[in-house]
RNA sequence: GGCGCUAUACCCAAGUGGUCUAAGGGAAUGGUUUGCAAAACCAUGACUCACCGGUUCGAAUCCGGUUAGCGCCUCCA
């Protein structure tokens, strides 16, 4: 059964109890990338955020439909590849596949839909149509069709913006009015176009994401995301075009996430050429790692980058995977009531904070998807875990005491998409990334090992010593356990 | 100029009227543990929530003002 769940919505600027239109169902769309370039960190966050908002209306019984696009027709994408003497068609098809290579490795889950601007021509050009029939929008001379704010009263109700207080007054072709925007932009020398009433022509930048989301979704439907700077005017022109179409309600929730700013503060865009691509992060950073960066703030603050961002995050996430893999290791069979009356109370409090970490964490998440708040749950878990580890006798007998528990920690999967691996998963994954720029393989470091394994059976601590500081200087961390040698790379 | 957002410890960050003598994480310092280490654990760390004033029995939380920064108004997750 879906759950109740309070959201923030951009269009009331207030947190409201969420209420889809039909019981137990969302459908939601989520504005995706502009496929002229790679995707930098900064997308990303955003398609973390709702991937992983997703995956807990799931996890909490809701049926989703998820619907991401692809705008694949767009006056940059044309001004890329004329840079770049290739066609534009090609071009985007070439980093879409980049994108959803990128959108694998950060392990997002598949959308239900993925349409695409070239693929929902039809869609558009009728959407059109429907604007000029009510006479809510016109066609230049060159065949250009422009939206007239003036017949959408409503203008505005979004951002907060007045018609007659934006800035732009440059009125080009036809346009009546400045905050006109085009529907349909017609056709230029070698641009790619299609047919319509108007001419020959493509769709201009806002009606795809209206035409996409209302086939797929409705004329009204739940749940409508994407980045802040997507407010104005892309999110109200949609308003304006749907509505003014439809005559009905567009999106009912809207929900933007903050943007990544730098240390200056600025926000990371193309536009500034200060981006950091996903794939650059990914060759040092498990992809969870990254996920757990967004996710420890709030979806709706900015949230800076910097050289710490990730080295940080992965230190948490090396924090959890670590109480698992103890928690993990522990056994015993007996009631996990008795274990912990027997070892006093650090296993009663990982036993009372474990039966409690579930509630928490969904409700945090159910308020207004705090999931810094749900992750402190978790951190607090794991610091109970460790504390109780070090109990004698929590090796041998303590596994029903963190039962509950690790079923806690492992909640973030299902919902927040972290923690899904293996503890040793997940320390493989991070040799493996960080083992090349240390200039040492698995194998080098192995050897060193076992010859310092030697060196210590032999008692000749000096030599061991010595192989220790050897490997340590080259960044990995040398583990002396009671069952052998473990070791890691140094994470700072 | 218009619309909006943010300001919490060295850093990230939650908290939006009393349970806050302010969560959680990273880093640091000291200790326990260890052959030595690492990891882990313990301790230390904001008499305070940008600043000033107000409302209130009571405010980080509400109101007003000031300062700083950011986003949008042009392409942008």
């Amino acid at each position: 059964m879906a759950q109740p769940i309070q959201l923030y919505n951009t269009l009331t600027r207030q947190v409201s109890p969420f209420e889809p239109i039909q019981p137990g169902k969302v459908g939601m769309y989520v504005c995706g990338p502009t496929v002229y370039d790679r995707a930098h960190v900064g997308h990303a966050r955003s398609m973390v955020v709702f991937d992983a908002f997703s995956r807990y209306l799931r996890h909490r019984g809701w049926q989703v439909d998820y619907v991401r696009n692809y705008t694949d027709v767009d006056d940059k994408i044309i001004a890329r590849a004329n840079e770049r003497g290739e066609e534009p068609v090609a071009l985007a098809e070439r980093f879409i596949d980049a994108f959803r290579q990128d959108a694998e490795a950060l392990g997002l889950a598949v959308p239900d839909h993925e349409p695409r601007v070239s693929e929902n021509i039809p869609e558009i050009l009728a959407l059109v149509q429907s604007l000029v029939d009510q006479g809510k929008a016109y066609p230049g001379s060159d065949g250009t069709v422009w939206y007239s704010v003036a017949s959408f009263p409503a203008y505005g109700k979004l951002s907060g913006q007045r018609v007659d207080e934006l800035r732009g007054d440059l009125v080009e072709g036809d346009k009546r009015a400045s905050a006109d925007f085009a529907l349909w932009k017609a056709a230029k020398p070698g641009e790619p176009s299609w047919d319509s009433p108007w001419g020959p022509g493509r769709p201009g930048w806002h009606i795809e994401c209206s035409a996409m989301s209302i086939k797929h979704l409705g004329e009204t439907f739940d749940i409508h995301g994407g980045g802040l700077d997507l407010v104005f005017p892309h999110h109200e022109n949609e308003i304006a075009q749907s509505e003014g179409a439809t005559g009905k309600a567009y999106a009912r929730w809207w929900m933007h996430n903050g943007l990544l700013t730098m240390k200056s503060g600025e926000k990371m865009g193309k536009s500034l050429g200060n981006v950091f691509d996903i794939q650059d992060a990914l060759a040092l950073y498990p992809a969870e790692a990254m996920r757990l960066y967004y996710l420890q703030a709030h979806y709706r603050s900015p949230l800076p980058w910097g050289d710490e961002a990730l080295p940080e995050a992965l230190a948490m996430l090396a924090r959890l995977y670590e109480a698992i893999e103890v928690a993990e290791q522990m056994g015993g069979d007996e009631p996990a009531a008795k274990v912990a009356q027997d070892l006093g109370k650090e296993a009663l409090t990982v036993l009372e904070l474990g039966d409690r970490v579930k509630d928490r964490i969904y409700e945090s998440l159910d308020d207004d998807f705090n999931t810094s708040k749900a992750l402190s749950h978790a951190f607090e878990l794991a610091r109970a875990i460790n504390r109780f580890s070090n109990h004698k006798k929590a090796k041998k007998r303590g596994g029903p005491v963190v039962a509950t528990a690790i079923a806690g920690l492992r909640l973030l999967g299902p919902t927040l998409g972290l923690l899904q691996g293996s503890p040793s998963d997940f320390q493989d994954e991070v040799k493996a990334k960080r083992l090349p720029s240390l200039g040492l393989t698995v194998e080098a470091v192995e050897q060193l090992l076992q010859e310092r394994v030697d060196a210590r059976e032999a008692r000749d601590w000096s030599r061991a010593d010595a192989i220790r500081q050897e490997i340590e200087a080259k960044g990995v961390l040398v583990m002396d356990r009671p069952d052998g040698v473990e070791w890691r790379i140094r994470l700072s």
